[in-house]
DNA sequence: AATTTTAGTTATAGTATCTAACTAAAATTC
DNA sequence: GAATTTTAGTTAGATACTATAACTAAAATT
C-alpha cells in the first residue's frame, strides 16, 4: 500500500483513465437510450447490449439502476446549470437584468432542447410514475439547484438598484415565517420581502416553463415563445427592470 | 343470437354487474397501490396477487397493463372534473367570480389530496419515466379536460361582464394565429383576445398548482397556500372581479 | 515471479408482461 | 332438460428485467 499507482497525485493513471471513459460511455448511451426511446428504455441491460457487454458487468460501475439514473440526473443538472451560467457570462449580459432574461432563455432552451433530461430534473417522487424514487436532488443548495442561478440575478438586481416589495403585515404568519426562514437559509442574500418577490417570479417563470415543455396547454398553445416573453416582461416589471425582448 | 340476456335492455344482467364489481376491485386495488407503494407498484401481478387470482385472469378485463392504467386516469379525470365542478354548484358560489374560486380550490384540494393521481393526470409522454406512452387524454375535449371547467367560469364572467384585453395588433402574429385557431376550437366561446387572457390565468393557476403539488418550491415553501392564493387574487384582478379569500 | 486487484464472464434467482393451452362453471340454444 | 358455447379463471412458458454469485483472464502491485 505504497502509493496504489497516481492516487493522491494529480496524474489520471491509466487505468482511472480507461475506468472514466467507460463511465462516460455508460452514461451516454443511457441518455441516448432516454431521448430515443423513453425513459422506460434506459435499462441496464440494453445499456450493456449497446455496448458489447454483459449486463452484470455494468454493477462494477454503478451499484444498481437507480444509482445510474440518479447520476444521470446529477449530470443534467450540472449541464443545464452551466448552460444557464454561460448564457449570463455573454458579454451582451452586461447588466443584472440583462443577465436575468439571459439566464431565463437559456433555461427554456435547454428545457425544450433536451425535454427528456428536463422531465428527469422535474421529476420528484410523487410525479415520477417509475419504481425509482428519485431522492430531492441538490439537497445541500439553498435552493432548487437551477433555481439558485435565478436567485443569484434577483439578488443582483436586488442590491444594485432595489425592487418594489409587499408588506409582510399584509401576509398569513405561516407565510412570513416561511420567508423568514428561507431568508436565513440563503444566509441573508434576500430579505423576507425581497424573497416573497423573488419566489413569486420564480414560481412563475418555472410554472410556465413546465406547462410548456411537458405541454400542458397544447390544446391551445403549440409555440408558447410568445407567452413566455410575455411572462418574462411580468417579471421584468415585478422586478422594475426594463423589458429586452430577444436579439 | 336472440337477446344475450339484457343487451339492449336497461337491465344489467347477473354477470355484468359481477364483471363491473371486479372491474371496480382491479380499480381501486390498483389505486391503493399507486397511493401506498408509487406508480412502480401498480403491476398486473401485484393487483392480481391482491384479489387473491392468478396474474393472467386479469387480461380477461384489461388487454395490457397500459390499458389498466389509462382506464385509471380516465377515472381520474373524471373524479377531478366531478370535484370541481361539485364545487361551483354550491349554493355560496353564487356568481361567476365565487364559481371561479371555488373551482380553483376545488382543483387545488383534489391535486393536494391525490398528489400521486395527480401524477398520472399530469403525465404527458415526455414526463411519464414508465414505458407506458400515456397517449394525451381528453383529445375529443377542446381543452385539457379539467382545464375546460376553468374556461366555463372564465367565459360566464366574460359574457357577463367583460374583462380587460391585450390589443391583438401587439403580439406576434404566430401568437394571433393561434388564438384565432382556439377560439375557433372552443365554438368562439371566447374571442381570441379574451382567449389569451383566459390561457394566461390558466397557465398562471396550473403552473402555480404543479410547482406546489410536485414541490418543486419545496427549498422555501412548505405551505403553499398564501402563495396560491395570491395568485389567485392575481387573477381575480386579471379578470376585473373582485378577489373574496376563502371561508 | 508471485500475488492481488480488476473488468469482465456465465449461471441463476426472482419479478415483471403477456400468450397459449386448458378447465370448470355458467349461460345460451335447441 | 340436454347439448353447446361462452366466460372466468387456471397453469405453463417465452421473454425481459434487476441483481447476486461464482468464476476467469488480464492487468497492476508487491
Amino acid at each position: 500500500m505504497q502509493m496504489k499507482s497516481a492516487e493522491k497525485s494529480g496524474v489520471p493513471s491509466r487505468k482511472e483513465v480507461q475506468r472514466a471513459a467507460t463511465f462516460r460511455e455508460i452514461n451516454s448511451i443511457a441518455r441516448n437510450l432516454l431521448v430515443e426511446d423513453g425513459s422506460g428504455a434506459v435499462t441496464i441491460n440494453a445499456i450493456a447490449r449497446r455496448m458489447g457487454m454483459s449486463g452484470p458487468a455494468l454493477y462494477r460501475y454503478y451499484p444498481s439502476q437507480s444509482a445510474l439514473i440518479e447520476a444521470l440526473r446529477g449530470q443534467f443538472f450540472e449541464e443545464l446549470i452551466a448552460f444557464m451560467r454561460a448564457a449570463a457570462a455573454e458579454p451582451a449580459a452586461s447588466t443584472p437584468a440583462r443577465r436575468l432574461g439571459a439566464i431565463c432563455r437559456a433555461l427554456r432552451r435547454w428545457a425544450l432542447g433536451h425535454s427528456a433530461e428536463f422531465g428527469w430534473l422535474f421529476a420528484s417522487p410523487v410525479a415520477s410514475p417509475c419504481e425509482t424514487d428519485l431522492p430531492s436532488y441538490g439537497d445541500g443548495a439553498s435552493c432548487g439547484a437551477f433555481g439558485e442561478v435565478f436567485l443569484e440575478q434577483v439578488a443582483a438586481i436586488w442590491h444594485e438598484q432595489r425592487f418594489p416589495i409587499p408588506n409582510l403585515d399584509d401576509m398569513p404568519a405561516s407565510q412570513v415565517e416561511q420567508l423568514i426562514a428561507f431568508s436565513e437559509r440563503i444566509n441573508g442574500l434576500l430579505p423576507p420581502d425581497a424573497a416573497h418577490v423573488f419566489l413569486k417570479c420564480w414560481i412563475r417563470l418555472y410554472g410556465h416553463l413546465c406547462m410548456e415543455v411537458f405541454q400542458q396547454v397544447a390544446f391551445a398553445y403549440t409555440d408558447m415563445e410568445p407567452s413566455f416573453e410575455e411572462c418574462l416582461s411580468e417579471l421584468c416589471a415585478l422586478l422594475d427592470v426594463p423589458y429586452e425582448p430577444p436579439v
